[in-house]
DNA sequence: TATGAATGAGCATTCATTCAT
DNA sequence: AATGAATGAATGCTCATTCAT
C-alpha cells in the first residue's frame, strides 16, 4: 500500500503539480481513505521527501558505478549523459517531480536533498577535471561551469523529450555527447 | 498601480511560487486591499498570463532584432546566447516565474504562451539550419535537437546562476558559446 | 459582527467547553460562514485570548476602584468579595470560560493572562497586609495564603452558584464575608 | 497492563488535558498499540470514568472513616480539611483530572459521579449541622453554604498549591482550619 | 478608484474506533 | 493478549472571488 501511494502520487504530482494535488486526489485514485494515507506518511511533505530521496539516491548509486569502472573519463562522461537521458524513459515522472517540486520541501529536507544533488554535480565536475588532467579534454576548460552546462542540456530534456516519439533515448544521448565533445562548428 | 501590482507579484511568485503566494500577500506588500487587485486584474491567473506575455514578447522582439541584422549565423547564435544569459541579471525573477509557473495558466492562455515559446525556439532552429546551409556549422547536425540543447544550457542557468557572484554574465555567455561551438575535446 | 461572534462563543465555550466547540458551531449559531469568523479573528485561540483579556481587564479595573477609595481595609475586602460574587450573576459565562479554559492559550498569551491574574491576587494580598498593619486583621496571618483561600471561596462559586436560585448574590457575598472575618466557631 | 494504562493516562490528562490527549499519546508512552487500549477499555470516556470513580470512591471511603470515629465535629472537620489538602501531595494528578475533566463524561456517567460528589458534600454539611446542634459552631450558620465555602478553599488549592514548595501540606491544612474556625479579624 | 465585509469550497491533518488475525 | 491496517467524520484554517458602497 505504501508503495502504491507513492507511485500514484508521482504520477499525479507530475501531471498536476504538488500543490495542486490534494491528498483527496491521491487516495481517491487508489480507492482508499485519507486515514490510510496518514497511516503510512506523516505528511504530504514527507511523501514528497520520500520521492526525492529515492530518486536522487538511485541516481547517485548509478553514478558511482560509472565513476568506479575502468574507462576513460571521456567514456565515463558519455555514460553519465546516457544514464540521465535514458532515465527519462524509465523514470520520467519521478524526474519531473524531482526537478520541479523541491521548493515544497521543508528547510531541513531541502538541505539534505540539495546536498545530494550537489554531490552528483561535484562528481560530474571531478570527472571533467580528471579528463583535463589526462589530456582527454581541453586544458583551458572550467570544470564547474561545464558541469552546469551538461546538466542543463540533460535536465532540460525532462521538459520536452518524449521517449516514445521519433527520436529514441539512445539516439538523443549520442547526439548530446557529440555536441558536448565536439561542438557544432 | 497596475504595474506596481505586477512587479511586486513577480518578486513574490519568484520567492514563494505562484500557488503559495496569495492575493492577500500581494496586496499587503503594497498596502492596498483585495478590491484594488480585482479592479485591475480579473483573476490571479490573468496576472500570471500578463507576466508571461510581457516576458516572452520582449524576448521575441529582441530575438527579432538579432535575426534581422546582417551578421553571420554564428555571430547571431552567439548574440542570442548572450541575450538569454544577460537577461538573468536584468530580469531574473520574471524569467524564473516564466520557466516555472506556466503550468498554472488556463488551457487557452497556456496554448498561446506555448505558441510564442515555440516561435522563439523555431527561430533559433532556423538560424542553425541557415548556418548549416552556409557551411558555418557541421552539415550532419539536427537543428531541432541542437536548439533544445542550447535552450537547456541557457535556461538551466536560471536555476543556479547568480549574476552578482564570481562569474559575470558576459563571461558565462562567452564560455557557453565556446562550448557549443567547439566542444570540450 | 466581531462582538456577536465573541458573545456567542462565550456561551458555547461555557456550555460545551473550548475544545469541544468548533468554529463551525460558532458560525452556524450566527448564520454566517467560517470565512466571516476568520475575517475578524486570526485563530480560535486569538478569540479565546480576547475573551480572557476583556474579562480580567474589567476585573482589574473594578478592583482598582475599590482599592483607591477611602474605606477601611476590612470594608475594601468586603467589597471585593461582593464584586466577585455578583460578577457571577452579571458575567457568569465569561467567568467560567476564564477559570476553565486558560490552558488553551498559547504560551505567550497564557503568560500575559497569568501576569494579570497574579496582579489581581497580589492586590488582594496587599489589602490583607495593609489590614494587618492597621490592626484590622489578626497580626499572625499569612497574607499570601489567606488571599488564595478567599479566591478559592469566591472562584469556586462559579462551579455551583446559581444567581437565580434561592440565595441571592448579595446574600451569598455577605455570608462569605462573615465567614472569612469571623469563622464558624 | 490495565492499571499501567490508567496511571499513565492520569499523568497525561493532567498535563495536557483530556481532549488534548489522544489514545495514540497514551499507548505510545507505554510502547503498546491502540488495539491493546481497546482490549482493556471500551472507550476513552470509559477510561475517564474509571479514573473518576476510583478517585471519588477512595475519598468517600476515607470520609466515612472520619465520620464514624468518636471525635467532636470540630475535630472531624479539621481532619477532613487535612485529608483534602494532603491528598494533593499524594494524588495531585488524579485530583486535577477529577476537578477539571468531569465535563467529558457522558450523561449517565456524569450523573453517577455527580451523585457521589454530592454525597461527599452532604456528609460535610451534616458534620457542620451536627456541630451547630452540639454548640460547637455558631447557631446562625447555613450549613449548605459553609460546606461550599470549605470545598472552595480546599479544591481551589489544586490550582496553585505545590506540596514540594515552601509551605507543607500539613501546615496549609492547619492555616485553613484556623481561618475557617476563627476568621481573620 | 478603492474598500471592507462576506462567501463557499477546498485543504492538510487528527483521531476515536473497528476488526480480522 | 495484542497487533496493524483501515475508516470516516470532524477540525482549524486558507483563499480566490464577489459586491455593495
Amino acid at each position: 500500500m505504501k508503495n502504491d501511494i507513492k507511485q500514484k502520487s508521482i504520477l499525479l504530482f507530475e501531471k498536476k503539480g504538488f500543490s495542486e494535488t490534494s491528498i483527496q486526489d491521491i487516495v481517491e485514485t487508489l480507492g482508499v481513505t485519507k486515514g490510510t494515507f496518514y497511516y503510512y506518511f506523516t505528511s504530504k511533505e514527507q511523501l514528497l521527501m520520500d520521492i526525492h530521496v529515492s530518486y536522487i539516491d538511485d541516481l547517485l548509486e548509478r553514478q558511482e558505478t560509472v565513476r568506479l569502472n575502468q574507462l576513460s573519463n571521456r567514456k565515463k562522461l558519455e555514460e553519465l549523459i546516457a544514464l540521465l537521458i535514458i532515465d527519462i524513459a524509465n523514470h520520467g515522472p519521478s524526474g519531473k517531480v524531482f526537478f520541479r517540486e523541491m521548493r515544497h520541501l521543508c528547510e531541513d529536507n531541502a538541505r539534505e536533498v540539495k546536498r545530494k544533488r550537489e554531490k552528483f554535480r561535484k562528481n560530474l565536475e571531478a570527472i571533467i577535471s580528471e579528463g583535463i588532467a589526462q589530456n582527454e579534454f581541453k586544458k583551458e576548460l572550467e570544470p564547474g561551469i561545464i558541469a552546469f552546462a551538461i546538466l542543463g542540456v540533460t535536465n532540460w530534456s525532462y521538459q520536452w523529450f518524449n521517449p516514445s516519439g521519433e527520436i529514441s533515448a539512445d539516439r538523443l544521448a549520442r547526439v548530446y555527447s557529440d555536441l558536448i565533445f565536439n561542438g557544432i562548428v
